[in-house]
DNA sequence: AATGAATGAGCGTTCATTCAT
DNA sequence: AATGAATGAACGCTCATTCAT
């Protein structure tokens, strides 16, 4: 067992540094001087494993994306039975997320912002596009498995369109999710929680 | 009737300019020389009308939400008969905004991005959250006003929460509106009132 | 009696102000705006008045020429008896200039650098270099004047080059002076007196 | 041996350089323009050594206290006998002075000046204050200890105020050579030399 | 693998000045 | 006599990037 630093480490080390810096202040202020600041590194060695900042910003959001999507709970369809047990579901699989993102930052703030990250990474890389598209599919397939465990027993009328209540979910929860970051609370991860604990309850009441 | 260009004229003309380069660019891409050339001004010109770039913002952001809240259809409750008449109106509403905004875009391409427009705006100055907020209020308000007018036609269940009604379908709007941004399409007018009238009879099924 | 403001009335004022603003903040420090601001006209009314802002430099500098060349005590040699009462005229007409000085700069503050204006001025403009020595020597012949007075009564010793001493005790003043402005004194004015009084105690000291 | 650029020599380099602006022009009027004219330097090179230009004055302010401080005599004390040897040692004195600023001055021009950069640094930044100070107050010791050697040598009166004579007699010297700048001599050095040469005579003369 | 010296374009901003009114 | 719109050059500074070591 070695102590000795790879390089697999160092890049690995610049990506985490790197989102950190993108998801609290966005892409266009990260500069160079930030990096190397908080890295400890030189302009040099942070070239020297990524081309230009495009590329840190391409590498970064594949490293983002693969955090995001390690922590999948395997089976909602499985696991969810009622409303209630959706709800937790739910709540818990966010808890986790920001636990993660929280190890990320470094443990200590929360006042990332994921939605500029992903418009300022779009602007610059079209390629992006596709990858966040289908991060979000993946929500929404979340969201319809789980309303088919509700279905099987019995507590989602039959025949619903499930796909399309999944995707109408979603879409109110990413817009009570951005409405929080134009306010400003103290209680970042609170505000999250409580915004989707209330957003479950009207969507199941909206739809009686 | 005169020809001469008023100092208010040229004000106004430097904040449709930067409205313009702002939505389709973002704050942070716009520079005093794209303004220079898009103007026709110096700098020095810019400089004499607006203090900083800040206040360049903040004045465009005023100036925006100001066109935005011109085209006020005066009481959908009114208006609202049944589902097709509120499609209708919305749509109009919509298209009505549209044509308010290719006006000030020139004419030409509607290549922009409110969402980033609105991210950066407030990033730069916090003062802003409040009107981005008061703005989509409104826009909130103008749906309840339609659930009223609906409910009045008994076209809508009696004792349904209006207000909740109407802030998911706001953001359900919101989301499915911010997918096109992440699409790449041709016509984004027409991409945008294609999804505004899915959405919107998938919202209707939803609640049934 | 009229109280309509004539052109020269203007003039002066700019004049004043500019002064003003040179010998705190020195020439080099003080723009348009603050020409602007401080006397509430126009750029162009300034403009109007005088060619630059060179222009302005020279008409302030002649301006404050003629102000301090106001004041002379008209005969330090009639005047000046003995000792005690060369120091109390030299300390009157200080304060004299002193109390000139604060009118000028409006009564309020006298955080001036009249050396850094001098150097800057004549930097400016090679033609303020006489005006300056013109100025100085003027003080060193009220100075030369004054040990005249002292010969006359006894209080000097004959035969003694009165000419030297004057320039000399001038220069000592001048040194002992700029070490006010090096220095951070709450009360600009007392710091000058007692630094007048002491250098000319020292000096009769000295030359015993 | 190397005559390998090292980082050092290209900071020291700028320092020369910018010190020879600094002092022919003054620092307001010294631009990056300039410093990169000069050096032959990119802007970004000198951002590279120098944080800001408030950084490269005080830098340049400590390299030249440095230079000023470096060619101290020993002890005046043991070396003055009578005022010729005094005189001769002062004239010496400020000669190798000079030969150092020359050389810092690349040898060519010596159209400095000292009091503009001091109280442009000054005012720029008040730490800079201390080390003026001190550095007048070395100057001064140095004549006070000359007046020791002079006194021990029975060519001053025992019982003078020697710290007095001192300061006065620098203050002197101050004076006469700001007078200097004010006029436009062929010949700075040799008018300096000049006028401390005559200052002395005057001096000693006036204490008798 | 890593350093840091150097580049050059661009940034937002301030400046003194001109001129039509 | 006075306004203020407009100019264009210059300012100090930051940026992403290159490259010799």
């Amino acid at each position: 067992m070695t102590l000795k630093k790879t390089a697999d480490d160092t890049k690995t080390f610049i990506l985490e540094t790197a989102l950190r810096l993108f998801l609290s202040k966005g892409y266009k202020d990260v500069s160079y001087q930030d990096l190397m600041k908080k890295t400890g590194l030189s302009k040099g060695a942070i070239y020297h494993h990524f081309a230009s900042k495009e590329d840190i910003l391409v590498s970064v959001f594949e490293f983002f994306l693969k955090s995001a999507g390690e922590n999948k709970t395997p089976s909602p369809e499985g696991i969810v039975k009622d409303i209630p047990s959706f709800k937790k579901l739910f709540l818990d699989t966010k808890k986790e997320q920001f636990n993660q993102f929280k190890k990320m930052m470094g443990g200590k703030d929360l006042q990332f912002n994921k939605l500029l990250f992903f418009l300022e990474a779009i602007m610059e890389n079209k390629k992006l596009i596709e990858p966040v598209e289908k991060l979000m599919q993946q929500e929404i397939s979340f969201l319809e498995q789980s309303f088919k465990g509700l279905e099987k027993h019995g507590k989602l009328a039959k025949g619903k369109n499930r796909s399309l209540l999944a995707k109408n979910l979603f879409w109110m929860m990413q817009g009570a999710e951005s409405m929080i970051l134009f306010k400003n609370g103290k209680d970042l991860e609170k505000d999250f929680l409580n915004v989707y604990s209330d957003t479950l309850d009207d969507f199941f009441k909206m739809i009686k």
